[in-house]
DNA sequence: CCTTGACCTTCCTGTTGCTGTAAGGCTTAG
DNA sequence: CTAAGCCTTACAGCAACAGGAAGGTCAAGG
């Protein structure tokens, strides 16, 4: 099949499939006499695994080993445990952080008055001197 | 000052200072008959402002509003409120995203055998086809 | 036979917010 | 006189694509 057909059942853009194979992401497909890639069954699958696995947050790195995985019958199981657990330490990290500032807005929004004058909290708290971290 | 004095005080690295300059975040400063930038201390007030609206997680177009809104003595506290609520929000939407991805990563995690296997939960869940939402 | 439209190809640019590096000039101390 | 430690500009690169230009291909319709 075409590009465009990869595109619709893999949920992908084909750009974006385009883009995987000139970052060696993914194997680049046999081409028809004019030119055009033609993609098979199996290609479609890796496809899927790759969107599912950036829907998932996994970066390009990571998606390279997962398909490394993926398409190797001699992985163990612990590997591909490692990588998402590695993976979910991450994205806690990420939240918490989000979270403190999510919080320190919350702070902002609540003092400040929200009215027509020019006094307001938080350009006085966003121009205090901070120790910086 | 010369500008390694100026990231110094601001906490934001030379780099930094001049390529806001170089998208006109802030103003160009004058400069010694060297050539050199030399900072004042207004410049430095608005540099740590930048610095901690960064923190707070506003991105480039968003400082440039607040520092319009700091610079400006007519502002109205209603306009900051608003610009800092939005921000919240995205935030906000930000975090539920990441949970929700959290979460399935927190199961998939659950789900894998963990061992010398070749067999994995978390291989088959990424290759299952999946609609796309 | 010709055209139209929908495909496909490659290549280049732009996005965000910087950071790194190169190549060179200025300044101060030894 | 030279070495260090500043400073300058300008260009390249990161992630993960998206958009668009310029052109080739293919099937259908008049």
């Amino acid at each position: 099949m075409n590009i465009s057909e990869a595109a619709k059942l893999s949920g992908l853009p084909a750009k974006t499939i385009r883009y995987y194979e000139s970052i060696d992401l993914i194997s680049p497909p046999r081409r028809a006499a004019n030119g055009y890639r033609r993609y098979e069954a199996g290609d479609i699958a890796s496809l899927c695994f790759l969107r599912q696995a950036r829907q998932f947050g996994f970066n390009i790195d990571q998606c390279r080993l997962l398909l490394d995985l993926y398409k190797n019958p001699q992985r163990r199981s612990a590997e591909v445990h490692q990588l998402v657990s590695d993976k979910l330490e991450e994205v806690d990290a990420h939240i918490r952080e989000l979270a403190d500032t999510r919080e320190l807005l919350a702070k902002l929004v609540g003092a400040c008055a929200n009215d027509e004058d020019a006094d307001c909290a938080i350009i006085d708290r966003l121009a205090s001197p901070q120790e910086q971290s």
